[in-house]
DNA sequence: ATCTAAATGTTAGAATTCTAATTATGTCTA
DNA sequence: TAGACATAATTAGAATTCTAACATTTAGAT
């Protein structure tokens, strides 16, 4: 029914607020300046390893132009290197260094921490429906993107 | 458990990039040329009128500072206007104009067509599954807010 | 083989947003 | 009332991100 996607519309407008109220309050500052974006990118290429450029721009959603700034710098700061792609010329996958996955490790601790301590005021019933519902968005993503459009 | 947390902390990663998926695609221009944060404002403003600067900078997601530039430019377009608080001089509203109100209603026309056209490959029940979930998130949203922490 | 079109990463300049300081007003206490 | 402190909006300059154009490399068609 047409009333379903109007109501989604109207409650997707919702989630930048909902992240801002999650995230809000104490900052997570490393030794390191790294802004939003470079711990963003850090922290997936710790998990998604040797990918390249234009792939991690997007997951970190970032505009192609944009990203390079931030490889650039982390790569000023010893935390991720280019390497050349070996069957295609044009692709550079970013590694993480040794100081790269320390740092990705501290910036995933103290983040899950923060957030644990933002939900710290609701019950195990409201953890487990927004659990429920943070899958359903994750699963409808990957929907969405598979059967592409 | 302080698993539900962690389980938590690791899908609200994805939120930004749900956004991305759902938003991708055509861009939603009016003749007037808006940027992301100015459409937002005029939305919020046109749902809830009559409110504060700050209050508005918090919905939007912005700093104080960065809102002004938003208001001002809204202003100089002729789709808002600043009107002195009664009560408190500090303060300032934002009224829509007629054209604001105009431009409002093509936006959130516009907007909730691309949202249900990038619904299209969903069935009926996963669209009743992400209502669902969008609704709880919006709950816990308020929840955080309310509860303070 | 050659031509055309597409993809990758980069660059430059503009647009947007952030942080910190500033001004003006309001509130609270002594 | 005076003084100290908090709040609202603005400003200025720095940081971040965007858009569009570019050079290089690849893929596909003829």
């Amino acid at each position: 029914m047409s009333n379903q996607r109007e109501a989604i519309a109207n409650l997707v407008v919702f989630l930048p607020m909902f992240m801002g109220t999650l995230l809000e309050g104490k900052r997570i500052n490393t030794k390191l300046r790294l802004n939003y974006s470079e711990k963003r990118t850090l922290m997936y290429i710790y998990n998604h390893g040797g990918r390249t450029m234009t792939e991690y721009s997007k997951r970190v959603g970032l505009a192609r132009g944009s990203f390079t700034t931030v490889a650039d710098s982390l790569e000023d700061k010893g935390l991720v290197g280019r390497v050349p792609g070996a069957d295609d010329r044009r692709k550079c996958m970013l590694v993480l260094t040794e100081a790269g996955k320390e740092a990705a490790r501290e910036i995933d601790s103290r983040f899950k921490k923060h957030i644990a301590a933002r939900l710290n005021c609701l019950t195990e019933e409201e953890l487990e429906d927004l659990k429920n519902a943070l899958v359903t968005i994750e699963t409808t993503r990957e929907k969405l993107r598979d059967r592409g459009n």
